[in-house]
DNA sequence: TTGAAAGCGTTACCAA
DNA sequence: TTGGTAACGCTTTCAA
């Protein structure tokens, strides 16, 4: 019997320099490729440590050298093409500092994402993304790291923001479509949360400032059927509705999906204008008209302010932490 | 003068274990939640902690419990929704295991690439993507790290594969335009590398398979603009051509595009094939006809057989790590 | 060119 | 309930 269950132990530096027959710092210049060292010493290392399977344990050369960091980016959905985009912005900022950035795709549960924010802690130097849990809880999860939220405002101190403005954006829509004669313009709103969302409120002033009255609204899941479903129910309720702004540009896409099986030629019967500028939107038919974010922008700052507020350099202050959007007019609207 | 260059020194548990008068041992307890502590003792290291602002050194936490692992994910191109969804399964097989993923996309540059895999070494304990730097090259980078290749033959013992085998799901492909009437059949092969595709040679074989000449092939970037000037160009030399097929769903939302451009509807005036069963495919209009891989279990068994390789327990073998593909068929022919 | 010793910041194992 | 001491595996500094 010789298997004991602690499985087989670690290969160290060690090991590698007793085989060797060095000691352990000639291991570690031999890998570096520190110079001070015979030609012959470092191969004989080399075809030791390769012979033992040897792998530098990243733990104890990041404790003695410390200069890696690296930021936890928790999304809800990496297939949204809303959040791929956030995403790979959130990547090539990290890249540009040098940082690493670990991933996690929560799936829009809350239990994943007590879950990452549990296990995150000890992983990463700070946090950044989409987070629905209640600030208190967060902060106790993630310990004294730095958070960075997206698309959501906080109130503790330990926590930064980027924000969203689509004020702008969104009247711009309304008055395009006011311009083109509409007077009929309802929403389609997301369903997940309880109140309207901050979209709905640009929406309903815009409408106002338009001299309209509110809109009909419908709540939409947050997928292209969601967005399906959505529009069939609201001009099953309203079919006098000649246009339709919606949250975001995936429930867009379903309401086109929608109107082209009931029969309403897109712009022509039913003007539709989405939200976020996906890449996604130019490449269906019509072309989506919408309100386009700057997404990069929106990943970018996460990361900047994340290590900002990690360096202690002067972390961004809220006017710098706003992402505005403007209207884009393609062909559905 | 009191700065000296060096910046503020890290706080330690040591810092936290003095200002609270409490060894450093009862901190470490009072952090991690363990009992055997006294409430207001508990309570006061909480405080200076706070205080303080102090964060444990993750590294020191994993070099004494080593039960952390991640895996680094290198992709070309995480806006590429193939990709997107490679990355997405990988995530999700990591997160079963607890794994942490540290997502690299190198903007399909090989110097990226390089510098990615230079530093990747000690953040992670296994690589796992698409790489295309020579076999020796990527071995002498990532030290002794597990790599598993997606979509690439491996040589060395060092390295293991995932391959996908879409030759059965071509040749259904072309039977089912044969079946339809087709006989001349083009394809849209990629422009990357110089020899044809992979999937170039089994469009061939599909095609002598049953009985026709081999088909006139162009060559697109990797993108839908690409895919669009490709099928321009493959009509221009090849007017008589009723279907294509194309080297992804990618390329072949572009020709989906130029034939609607060129008048050429789709599928009556021309049937296209596209490979990969993308989400996307479903989007467009007319939905997508395509060779569906199940991009799922690329990701999952690149991880899975990372963590295998690392564990020792048993690699997966070579027909176990090949993920098959079928025909889906849907509008577009 | 090589080696010995001293950390890096944490948790685990005992003893108090 | 608390604290002392010994790891964890590596790099750096200084001597040889």
């Amino acid at each position: 019997m010789t298997s004991s269950g602690t499985g087989p132990r670690r290969v160290t530096i060690d090991d590698v320099a007793e085989a060797a027959g060095v000691s352990r710092q000639t291991v570690s210049r031999a890998l570096n490729d520190k110079g001070e060292i015979g030609v012959s010493t470092k191969q004989r290392v080399l075809d030791a440590a390769l012979a033992l399977g040897y792998r530098p344990s990243r733990f104890a050369r990041g404790l003695v050298r410390q200069d890696t960091f690296s930021v936890g980016l928790v999304i809800p959905d990496l297939l949204n093409p809303f959040f791929t985009e956030v995403a790979a912005a959130a990547l090539d900022a990290a890249r540009g500092r040098g940082w690493h950035v670990v991933v996690y795709d929560t799936g829009d549960r809350v239990e994943e994402e007590r879950g990452t924010l549990e296990v995150i802690a000890s992983q990463v130097d700070a946090v950044v993304g989409y987070l629905s849990l209640p600030e208190d809880e967060i902060a106790r999860l993630t310990r004294g790291l730095p958070v960075v939220l997206i698309d959501r405002k906080h109130r503790s101190e330990r926590f930064s923001s980027i924000l969203i403005d689509g004020e702008a954006g969104v009247h711009a829509a309304i008055r395009h479509l006011t311009a083109a004669g509409h007077r009929h313009i309802g929403m389609l709103d997301h369903a997940e949360r309880s109140e309207p969302s901050v979209r709905h409120e640009w929406f309903d002033a815009a409408m106002s400032a338009c001299g309209l009255d509110s809109g009909s609204v419908a709540r939409a899941d947050q997928s292209v059927e969601g967005g399906e479903r959505a529009l069939q129910e609201l001009l099953a309720r309203h079919p006098d509705l000649t246009a339709v702004f919606t949250f975001n540009d995936i429930i867009a896409i379903g309401a086109l999906r929608a109107a082209r099986r009931l029969g309403r030629q897109v712009p022509r019967d039913l003007a539709l204008i989405g939200f976020d500028g996906l890449r996604l939107g130019t490449l269906v038919e019509p072309q989506l008209t919408t309100v386009a974010l700057d997404t990069r922008s929106l990943g970018a700052l996460a990361v900047e302010q994340a290590a900002r507020l990690l360096t202690g350099s002067g972390p961004l202050h809220s006017d710098q932490l706003t992402v505005g959007a403007e209207l884009r007019v393609r062909e559905s609207a």
